[in-house]
DNA sequence: ACCTGAACACCGTTCAAGT
DNA sequence: ACCTGAACACCGTTCAAGT
C-alpha cells in the first residue's frame, strides 16, 4: 500500500484524459475501463471519479480532445474549405478509431470543440452560398454523416494503401458537388 | 426452482434470436445482456450458451436476422433500383438504432443476408455500367458508409417529421448522380 | 477537495455435474 | 445435446472514512 487514506496522487483531469487516450490507443476500447485507467494512474479505482463524472463523460472528453486536432482553415474556394475542413476530422478521427462508432452512438458529440467544428462548416457553407436554414442543415447532416461513417467504417481495418482515402474524397466530391450544385 | 438440472427448457437459436430482439426493441441496447435474454426465457443465464457460442456471435445474427427485411428489387432504372435499396437498408436498419454502431465498429456485417445485399448492390452497379473493380469497391462503399452512417446518426433521437429522410434522400441522389456521372 | 477501503449490483464465460 | 449450479474474473459506481 504506497498511500495512505487522506493522501494525495497529484491527479488532474488532463492526466485522466491523457491515461484514457493512451489506453483507448495502445489496447483499444474493451481495455478503456475506470479501472485500467486507474491502475495506468496508480490509483484507486473511484479515485477517478474526483476527476470525471462517470465513464461517459470520461469517453466524451476524450473524443472532444481528440477533435481539438482538427485543422479548420478558411479557404478563398469554399469548396476547397470545405473539402479540407471534412478531410481533416477524418484524419483526426482515425487516430482512436474505436472511438468513432461511440461517437456516433451518442449521436454526434456536444463538446467544445464540436461545436467549434459545427460553427465552422456553417460558416464555409454560408460562404459557398448556402443560405437556407433548410439547406443549411441537410448539408450539414449529409456531410458530417458521410464523414464520421467513413471514420466509423475503416476501424481498425488493415487495409494500408490509400485507396480508402481516395474513395472517401471521391465521394465527399460528389456530396459537395450537389450540395453546391454544380 | 422449476426446473432440474438434465431438463429441457424446449429453447431454440430462433427464440433466442427473437428473444434478445425484443429487448432490444423495448429496452435498447445496455439492457441486451446474457443474463436478461436467459431471464426473457426463463432459464439460467449460461443456458444461451448451448445455441450460440458467445454474446457477440448473438449480436450479429440479431443483425442478420434483422437485415432480413430488406427489400431488394431490381428496377428497370438502375438507379432507382439502388436508390430503393439504399432506403429500404436504411428503414430496417432503423427498427434498431441502437445495432447500428456496433455494426460500423464491426467493420459491416457478414451474415448471409449482408452478402446478399453486397451481391445485390454489385448487380446494381452493373447494370448502371460501373464495371471497372475499382469503381465497384469504391462505389460500394460509398454507398455503404452513408446509408449506415446516416441509419446510426438517427439513434432513437426524437425527430419525428419527415425532415431525416428527406435530407438522407438528397444526399443519396448526390452519390448516386456521382456514381453514375451525370 | 482528493484519495483509500470496502462494498453493491451487475457483467460474460467456464466447468462440472445431471438426464 | 441441453440444461442447472456454482464459480471466476471482471465491470461501473457509491458510501464512509481519512487528511
Amino acid at each position: 500500500v504506497p498511500r495512505h487514506p487522506g493522501q494525495r496522487a497529484g491527479l488532474t483531469k488532463e492526466r485522466v484524459l491523457a491515461a484514457a487516450g493512451e489506453l483507448l490507443a495502445e489496447k483499444g476500447l474493451p481495455a478503456l475501463t475506470m479501472r485500467a485507467v486507474a491502475q495506468r494512474l496508480a490509483v484507486a479505482p473511484n479515485a477517478i471519479y474526483s476527476h470525471v463524472a462517470s465513464k461517459s463523460e470520461l469517453v466524451d472528453e476524450v473524443l472532444d480532445a481528440v477533435l481539438a486536432g482538427v485543422d479548420v482553415r478558411r479557404d478563398a474556394d469554399p469548396a476547397e474549405a470545405l473539402f479540407g475542413l471534412m478531410a481533416s476530422t477524418r484524419r483526426v478521427l482515425l487516430q482512436h478509431p474505436d472511438l468513432v462508432p461511440v461517437y456516433l452512438a451518442r449521436q454526434g458529440a456536444h463538446g467544445a470543440n464540436a461545436q467549434r467544428l459545427g460553427a465552422a462548416l456553417h460558416g464555409m457553407l454560408a460562404d459557398a452560398g448556402v443560405s437556407d436554414d433548410e439547406a443549411q442543415e441537410e448539408a450539414r447532416r449529409v456531410l458530417i454523416i458521410y464523414t464520421i461513417g467513413s471514420a466509423a467504417f475503416v476501424g481498425g481495418g488493415p487495409v494500408r494503401d490509400g485507396s480508402l482515402d481516395r474513395h472517401f474524397e471521391a465521394g465527399l466530391r460528389w456530396l459537395l458537388a450537389g450540395i453546391l450544385n454544380r
